[in-house]
DNA sequence: AAGACGAAAGTGGTTGA
DNA sequence: TCAACAACTTTCGTCTT
């Protein structure tokens, strides 16, 4: 990896936390990268068998497991079948053999939540036209929440849909809500909640979200040049200088400032259609607009 | 007639007692 | 658990081009 130094605080002290899978600044603590590629596994493995079943490339995954159904239970007590007594060779020949069916058993459960969480998370992604590496930092994020043993009593959709969500805005890559819900299938709520509990539980650091994320978005949507891209991400800058958008949802002012741009450079497009794209109301990039409109200064004849 | 504007009331989620 | 609250939406009347 070429990263040699925090970007933040410029120290050189870097630590590798192959646990979580993350490049840490030993001075400041930012993490600087995360699903890092030098990596020793995040699990670990008892035997050769799950090695082979743990290790990510490989065979695809298979839903059916050859014990799905036929469980042998080994109960606690040292007798046989008729009560008498077992040697104690024997004895610590079957913890043994409890210890490993735990253990086993244990890896089974999370094999198959894996299953249906990996497909689910590769569809969704998909869907949302994601590149792969973002698939794989979502998956590493996911395998984490299993390992804490953060999905039970959840359903895995929308914690894959959370991931999702937690995963793009770490990098950068703009995915509303509503966007992830649509391709999920699950409720906007639900999914905030999800959210809202891994990135608590996992201590995930997620930096909040610059407009200038959507700007290029929804320019595209709306056909607009690079001029106007620039002019709006100027105009973002500007008002984040000036704490304008803390406590703002970014589409918003993304949104406003879309609009601003456009008319300055001579592309106007009206509110409603700057709206539709970005999925806020006119009323809002009204609001946005007029903010922008007075802390920037701006004098624009629309 | 279409777009822009803003007031007022409503909505869903967060926060703090 | 409940009320206050902020951001945003919906709706609607008015003004401008």
């Amino acid at each position: 990896m070429a990263t040699t130094e925090c970007p933040e605080c410029k120290s050189k002290k870097l630590i590798r936390d192959y646990e979580k899978g993350e490049l840490i600044c030993g001075s400041c603590g930012l993490i600087i990268s995360e699903g890092i590629e030098d990596m020793g596994p995040e699990w670990r493995a008892f035997d050769a068998e799950q090695k082979e079943k743990r290790a990510r490339g490989g065979a695809p995954i298979k839903f059916m497991r050859p014990n799905k159904g036929l469980v042998t239970e080994i109960d606690k007590y040292n007798r046989d079948i008729r009560g008498a007594k077992i040697s104690s060779k024997k004895q610590a020949q079957l913890y043994r053999m409890r210890k490993w069916h735990k253990r086993v058993s244990i890896a089974t459960s999370m094999e198959r939540n894996l299953a249906i969480a990996l497909a689910e998370l590769d569809r969704v992604a998909s869907y949302l036209g994601l590149p792969d590496d973002i698939k794989e930092s979502a998956a590493l994020l996911y395998r984490r929440a299993v390992k804490e043993e953060l999905i039970r009593g959840r359903v895995i959709e929308s914690i894959v849909a959370a991931v999702i969500y937690a995963i793009c805005r770490i990098n950068g890559i703009p995915r509303t809500l509503d966007e992830i819900s649509k391709s999920s299938g699950i409720e906007k709520k639900e999914i905030g909640r999800a959210y809202r509990f891994i990135k608590a539980e996992l201590n995930l650091k997620v930096p909040l979200t610059n407009p200038s994320y959507y700007v290029q978005k929804f320019a595209t949507s709306l056909n607009l040049s690079g001029d106007v891209q620039k002019k709006a991400i100027a105009l973002i800058k500007k008002a984040v200088k000036k704490g304008l958008i803390s406590g703002r949802g970014p589409t918003g002012v993304a949104a406003a400032a879309l609009y601003i741009a456009s008319a300055m450079v001579g592309e106007k497009r009206t509110q409603k259609e700057v709206a539709d794209v970005a999925g806020v109301t006119e009323v809002t990039i009204r609001n946005r607009y007029r903010e922008l409109k007075k802390e920037l200064g701006l004098k624009v004849n629309l």
